[in-house]
DNA sequence: TTGAAAGCGCTACCAG
DNA sequence: CTGGTAGCGCTTTCAA
C-alpha cells in the first residue's frame, strides 16, 4: 500500500473539542434544554415561538449538533434496532438479497436494522452478547440458538425472536427451512430418474454445516429403504479441490451427485466436464437454490427450490410481534422445496 | 392468532417483569450497585470478598441480568463500535467475503462491527444518522460522503472514517479502488487485441451507478482521441434483459464487450452464444472482479482484477486510526486493476 | 411559552 | 472491603 502525504497544515485543524450536547446547544440558543429537544424533536404537546425555534436550529447546525442515540433510547426505556446476527461465512446471492429486502422493508416501517459482527461467541454468551443492545427484535439466522437463549433476550427486553432455520426454538417465532427437504427432494429426485449410486457434496467450508447437514441428513433419509447408497463427498469451493474429487470419479463409481447448492453444483459439473463426464449421462447433477447461474450452465442446471421469505412478509411478522409481544408465536413453513427439472439430471 | 394481554401484577402468574437492572441484582445479593458493578466487571482495583462475589454471581445469573450497553457506554464516554452503512445494493461475493474478514480481524481486536442498514438516508443526512450512533469508526462503502459529512462524524466523537471507493475524501482515511482503472485496462486490452468496435455493459440495477459510472468512464478515457468507438449497452441481470440485448446484436455490429463485471459478462456471454454469436472470434468479452465462476465459463473468461483490501489490514488501520486520531489520514490505492487474460478475448 | 429537575442504567470517585 | 453518590445526554412531567 502507498502512502499518500496529507495536504500541509496550512489549514490548521481545530483542537478537538469534544462533542456537543444539546445544553451546548441550549447555551448557544439562550434557551433551556427543555425547549432544545422540544424543538429539535417537533414536539407538538408544545409550542414554541418561532423565533426561538429559529435560534436553536441556528445553534444546532452551527454546532453540528447531533443528538446521542445511546441517552435517547436510555431515556425513553426502548428502541427500535432490530438486531440480526451476521452469519458465520459470507452470505451468498440469496442470503445478500434477502438481508436487502427485510432492511429496505423494516426501515420503511421506521425501525432500524443493525447486522451484529458476530464475536465468536457462540450459544448464550452470543444472546447475551446481542441482549446488551437491547434491541426491540432479534432475527437469528442458522441454529446455534437454544430456548435459553431466547429466554435472555427476552427477559432483557426483545419483543420479538425469530429464528431462521430449519428447527423450531421454543418461545421464538419461526421461520422454517426446509433444509432437510431440500435434500429429501433432490434425492428422490434422482432415484425416480433411476440413478441409484447418488453422492451427495459437503462444503468443506466451516460454518456451511448448518445447511450442509440437514441436507444430507434429508438425502439420506430419502433414501432409507431403498437400494440406493449415499456417499459423502467433502469439497472445497476452489477449483482444484473440484479437480481432485472429478480426478477420483471413476474410482467412486456414481452415476449423480447432489451438489449441496447451485455454486458448488457449477464448480463440479465443470471438474467433471473437463474429466470427460458426461452429464448427465453418465452422471445426473443436481444443485440447490435455483440461482440464475444454474441456468446459464450447459446443460442447464437441475436444482431444487427453497424459497426465503420475502423480506417484506418478515418485516411485518416483526412489527406484528414488536406491538403484540404477549401473543403466541408463530411458526411458518416456508414453501416447502421443490424440484426444478432440467437437463444436468 | 390471538394475544392475551399480561394480567397487572396483583396475580401470581408470569408478572410482567421488567428488565432486571444492577440495581436489582444488588438488592438481591443485598450489596450495593458499585460492589455488582465492581463484581460484574472483575474491577482489578478492588478487591471483594469471594463469598460477596459468589452472591452476586448467583443474584445475576438468578435474574439473567445482562448489562446496558448503553447505559455503559454514555457513562463510559465512548464505544468500540466500527459503524459500517450497509450498501445499497445486495452485496455480491467480493463484498460479502470482504465484509465478513474485516469482522472477524476487528473481533480480533476487540471492536463490535456493526452494519447499518441504510434507511434510504442520503448525503449528511445518512451521516447524520450513523453519528448517532456514536462509533468509534466508521468505514464507508462507495462514495457518498462528502467532507462535510467526514465533519459531522467526527465532531460527533468517530475517532476515524475510512472510505472505500475510488475517490478521496478530504478529512478521511481512504481506499481507493481504482475503478477508472477497471474499465480503462479493460477498454485498452481489447483495443490492443484489435477490437474498435467495443459495448461497455451498465447495469439497469439501481445503486450499482457507484461502480458502473466510474468503470464506463475509464473506458471512455482510455479510448478518447483514437478510431474506436464506445456504446452503452444498459442490462438488467435477468435473463429476459440479456437475451434482448443479444437479439440486437446483429444491429448493435459490436466487436467486443466490456461486461461490467463477470456476473454480467457471464449472463451475457450465455446470451450471445444462444443467439450463435461466436465468442472471442465474432465478439470478445471481459468482465471484472475475477470471480472464481469466470474460471468455469467456456470460453473461460478474461476478466480485470481488482484486490479489495485484507481484512486485516484494514482492520489495522481502523485500529491505528482510533488510537491515534490526530494522525494525518492515510491513503491506500488498492493494487491497480491487472488484467486476466483467458479465452473469451 | 419556557425553565427546573428527575431519572433512565451504569461506573468511578471518595468516604467510611 | 463496601456503600453513597455524581453524572454521562436525553426527554418529560410539573411549575412558573
Amino acid at each position: 500500500m502507498v502512502q499518500i502525504p496529507n495536504p500541509p497544515a496550512s489549514t490548521q485543524s481545530p483542537a478537538p473539542r469534544s462533542v456537543p450536547t444539546s445544553a451546548d446547544v441550549a447555551r448557544l440558543a439562550g434557551v433551556s434544554r427543555a425547549t432544545v429537544s422540544y424543538v429539535l424533536n417537533n414536539t407538538s404537546a408544545v409550542r414554541i415561538s418561532e423565533p426561538t425555534r429559529r435560534r436553536v436550529h441556528e445553534a444546532a447546525k452551527e454546532l453540528g449538533y447531533v443528538p446521542h442515540a445511546a441517552a435517547r433510547s436510555l431515556r425513553a426505556g426502548h428502541s427500535r434496532m432490530v438486531l440480526m446476527p451476521a452469519p458465520p461465512v459470507p452470505a451468498g446471492p440469496l442470503y445478500s438479497q434477502f438481508v436487502h429486502d427485510f432492511q429496505g422493508a423494516l426501515s420503511r416501517l421506521d425501525y432500524t436494522v443493525v447486522q451484529y459482527g458476530a464475536s465468536g461467541l457462540r450459544g448464550d454468551d452470543a444472546a447475551r452478547a446481542w441482549a446488551e443492545l437491547r434491541p426491540v427484535a432479534v432475527l437469528v439466522p442458522g441454529p446455534g440458538l437454544g430456548p435459553e437463549g431466547v429466554d435472555i433476550l427476552k427477559r432483557s427486553g426483545a419483543r420479538a425472536v425469530v429464528t431462521l432455520s430449519s428447527e423450531r426454538v421454543e418461545g421464538a417465532h419461526a421461520l422454517l427451512m426446509d433444509h432437510d427437504g431440500v435434500g429429501r427432494s433432490a434425492a428422490t429426485h434422482l432415484y425416480a430418474r433411476g440413478r441409484r449410486r447418488i453422492g451427495v457434496v459437503v462444503p468443506d467450508e466451516r460454518g456451511m454445516d448448518m445447511f450442509s447437514v440437514p441436507r444430507l441428513a434429508g438425502a439420506r433419509d430419502a433414501l432409507r429403504d431403498t437400494d440406493a447408497t449415499v456417499t459423502v463427498l467433502p469439497l472445497a469451493f476452489t477449483e482444484e479441490s473440484a479437480a481432485e474429487l472429478a480426478a477420483q470419479w471413476p474410482r467412486l463409481g456414481l452415476d449423480s451427485v447432489f451438489a449441496y447448492n447451485d455454486e458448488y453444483a457449477m464448480l463440479l459439473m465443470r471438474a467433471l466436464q473437463d474429466e470427460g463426464v458426461r452429464i448427465p449421462e453418465d452422471t445426473a447433477v443436481i444443485g440447490a437454490d435455483d440461482l440464475l447461474l444454474g441456468r446459464l450452465l450447459r446443460p442447464r442446471l437441475s436444482t431444487v427450490r427453497i424459497a426465503l421469505p420475502f423480506g417484506r412478509d418478515l418485516a411485518e411478522l416483526v412489527d406484528r410481534a414488536v406491538r403484540n409481544p404477549g401473543a403466541a408465536p408463530e411458526a411458518h413453513e416456508l414453501l416447502a422445496a421443490t424440484v426444478v427439472h432440467r437437463d444436468s439430471s
